[in-house]
DNA sequence: CTTCATAGGTCAAAGAAAGTCAGAAATTGC
DNA sequence: GCAATTTCTGACTTTCTTTGACCTATGAAG
């Protein structure tokens, strides 16, 4: 398994006993870990960033620290955000799936809903001859289609 | 015998041991057959398609992997019939329409799921400039790719 | 208010895997 | 035997991970 992979859980799994939010050490992590200090950073960046649902805030000097917060949301304010702002004219695909993947772990929308919007707008689907500006286009439209679909069903 | 045919077979046994999913390392895999390690993409391309009811996704880079999925499974034959011969390489807005409401009527999909795929096919997703030739070219595709993500789920 | 120790941040480069594609080699059909 | 197709390989590309050298902010002492 990838230390990345490790890094991460170990973090979750702090998220979800002490709830919602953590602070750590990065030094301390790093030492527990037995890697470079930055390799905290890389985690950070590639697995808790604001698209993966987490806000991070720290601070440098005597007793700093770095604290990751699991954003809560309701389910239409995330859709409505998404659809409004967050996706503009235009979206890569990449993006996408970790914006599905996280719909899915906030349980907005079920797995089995989560691996079709993600294979509608795979890259197995979008294989044709057509411009890639053009797949960004179609991407960001056909996602928020999907997105209204959803955000209607779930107005109770 | 031919080392494609080697390679094929020997991730068919993995996949009758270890059940409907296996993963592997391509670099450990063209070692242990002493061939280069794009034989393996070739195996993959020609044997382990969609069309061959097998979905593929890897990894790049450190602790990378390739997963491939068997699809086809003797439940969903009516899956396996609109995947491979009732949508061709194009398919009309109308005609989809009347597929997914099939797929809702026959129980293969819910009602949520009907939604999510009209919504990613509509005009309102594809209303981009593209020509109307690859449009449903497209809509073929996603249908296809959607259709093949049902069918993984339903494997019993 | 300077200085110094303590923490975290950044970025580029090295390393690790997988992907692509053109062309060589082998097979097959006629 | 030859053309067409399929199989294989190798060079090059892209993506993801890990490290290390250098940078910046904070607080405590003097």
């Amino acid at each position: 398994m990838r230390l990345s992979d490790s890094i991460e859980s170990f973090i979750k799994t702090m998220l979800n006993e002490e709830s919602t939010e953590v602070e750590l050490k990065r030094n301390e992590l790093a030492e527990y870990f037995g890697c470079a200090p930055s390799q905290i950073n890389y985690v950070l960046a590639t697995r808790f960033s604001p698209d993966h649902g987490y806000l991070t805030e720290s601070r440098r000097g005597g007793g700093g620290y770095i604290r990751i917060v699991r954003v809560v949301e309701s389910g239409s304010q995330r859709l409505m955000y998404l659809i409004n702002e967050r996706i503009g004219e235009s979206i890569g695909e990449e993006e996408c799936m970790r914006l599905i993947s996280q719909l899915k772990e906030q349980r907005i929308v079920t797995a089995d809903e989560a691996s079709l919007m993600a294979a509608a707008i795979s890259a197995r689907a979008l294989g044709v001859p057509v411009p890639d500006t053009m797949k960004g286009v179609l991407r960001a439209r056909m996602m928020k289609s999907m997105l209204m679909t959803i955000a209607a069903r779930n107005r109770t």
